[in-house]
DNA sequence: TTGTAAGCGTTATCAG
DNA sequence: CTGATAACGCTTACAA
């Protein structure tokens, strides 16, 4: 099955071929031939043999022996999200050309598929897991404490010895709603936020807080609102405030972009949007899409730097390959600031 | 490696264990208790001590001596496209719910990094490959001769022989198109289109053609405009379009999403995006997204169907795996009318 | 009902 | 400079 049309080479055909044993080939083949001392000619009768036979090394074979794969598992919730798929797509690359082989799975937020994608992941023998984990508690991860990990965007609380990379979403938050407030000299800024008991969130929440704090306006605990990350959730809690206040606030601060888009496809439905032109409704949000350039009103955002994220996960991941400590990484987001 | 803190159990540990041999418990921990006729009481036991041990098979070695390792690649451009994500995303739950390890790698719309993807993956032994090529050329594919193949969107033009999977574009875009020419009696529609030899490209374009013949609007040569699919090139032949006209046309088809986010800046930079909500420009685009739901003009889109793409390419999977023969697949899309 | 042994393709060790 | 041989963990004839 491995190669249905004709059998695959081995080292041992090639071996048979040249006339000469598999070690010698091994070595040749792994460029080992300067250090045992390969005769020239030996050197090259393999080579060329094994270029005209495709030979390619059995990656099975070798791990068996070796007792390494090479191979690192990554489990996100979503690449249908723009962030992990970026994240992903860089990381993805960087191991490709450093001959680590990058499997991703996805959880769907779903404890159970995320148990499931580890496991087989394990199955797989990899040699390092990173998770965005979906769950609290070390308890629910039990290879933390036998595999290299890394935690990617999300960190459990009671496993933050595991080392881990994640945007400084409180400063660059923070930062964003104190120069609002500043800018347009709001006294009224109102929060649209996800699941809490994720670290991101948490972050965030606490960002716009200190933000309200060093523009000096004091928080109304009637500004906070919370539920999950679906865009059904934005266009509730936009409902709701509404219904609340009666009234749309100064500001609003949107804590992702799925969030976002429900909010938007309520102002829509309801005629609301040219509040957003009219700058009556100031609104800014967590991700950065390229449609934000296109719309008719500004939208503020924070983008994540997930060129350096993935680096960053690289650089750990190397570490932790070879033994080495790996450092905790909070990688500093951009602002685009699109209300002048 | 595969276990840095206690040595991973095998086999052969679980035989010593349980005082048996390894093939009792390979037959035990394989399901083929029945099958061999173990007693009952060493079912139980060697069950038992497997679990405690939280013994998993080694797939290396499986895989080495079944010559099959039950992996299958699949290489996109880019999974930061939400359209390819989605369909990698579904695919990869429905692989690893059925055994079936998929490893996602992207070309980045680049050659040298695709056949770097492929020919690491082509190491890797696995047991089938699907591509959504860069290339138009079957000789740029030597694997299509070699291993079980399936196509992802794109059709290699000499490799037809090579089962595929794909929306069936044209017939989307021919009846969007003659519809919109029907209700807003449009005169002119002009096409903002992507890299010509992708085989999307050219159905597109012709159910653009088929679009027009079927509302009996007879095409103009200066309606069609062509550059690659980048949000950059939206931008150009949109400025283009209206320096050689002097005024915006009364209707335009854009041929993907990264093209579209390009001309909405530009009507955005320009101060035309009234014109959209006027309904003196009239807009629709291949591929759909939520945002377009949240715009105070409106958009026609064409939404793929990305869970019935991933279906249908596993069903062909399971087929090619089985060394059964596998049909092309041409997916219907579904028409988002959003001017009533 | 269970055990023995060979073999999958590789690399490392050690001996020539 | 090169070759035997064992070992990695698993499955499967074949034996008992």
């Amino acid at each position: 099955m491995m190669n249905l049309k004709h059998k695959r080479c081995t080292l041992n055909d090639i071996a048979e071929l040249s006339g000469v044993s598999k070690t010698t080939v091994s070595m040749v083949l792994n460029g080992r031939a300067d250090e045992f001392r390969i005769k020239a000619e030996t050197r090259q009768k393999i080579l060329s043999i094994a270029q005209q036979h495709h030979y390619r090394a059995n990656i099975y074979a070798k791990a068996l022996q070796a007792q390494r794969t090479n191979t690192i598992g990554l489990v996100i919730p979503d690449f249908s999200n723009f962030g992990f798929a970026q994240t992903s797509k860089i990381l993805e690359r960087l191991c490709r050309n450093n001959g680590l082989q990058l499997i991703i799975s996805c959880s769907d937020e779903q404890p159970q598929q995320e148990a499931k994608a580890i496991e087989n992941l394990l199955e797989r023998q990899i040699d390092l897991l990173i998770t965005t984990p979906t769950q609290q508690s070390k308890r629910c991860y039990p290879h933390l404490d036998t595999l290299p990990s890394l935690q990617l965007d999300r960190v459990i609380k009671d496993a933050d010895h595991v080392p881990y990379v994640i945007t400084d979403d409180q400063s660059a938050v923070a930062e964003m709603v104190s120069g609002m407030i500043e800018k347009h000299q709001l006294s009224e800024f109102h929060y649209l936020g996800g699941l809490l008991q994720l670290t991101p969130s948490e972050a965030r929440l606490q960002g716009f807080k200190c933000g309200l704090q060093q523009a000096g306006l004091p928080l109304q605990a009637d500004w906070i609102h919370h539920r999950d990350y679906r865009a059904e959730s934005g266009y509730i809690m936009m409902q709701q405030l509404l219904q609340h206040a009666g009234r749309l606030p100064q500001a609003i601060f949107v804590a992702s972009y799925g969030l976002l888009v429900g909010v938007l496809r309520f102002l829509n439905e309801h005629q609301l949007l040219n509040q957003l032109s009219s700058r009556q409704l100031h609104l800014a949000t967590f991700d950065d899409y390229e449609l934000l350039n296109c719309l008719p009103f500004n939208i503020n955002s924070i983008r994540q730097n997930h060129e350096q994220i993935a680096n960053q996960l690289f650089a750990s991941i190397l570490n932790l390959l070879d033994k080495k400590p790996s450092e905790n990484k909070i990688i500093p987001a951009e602002l685009c600031w699109r209300d002048q």
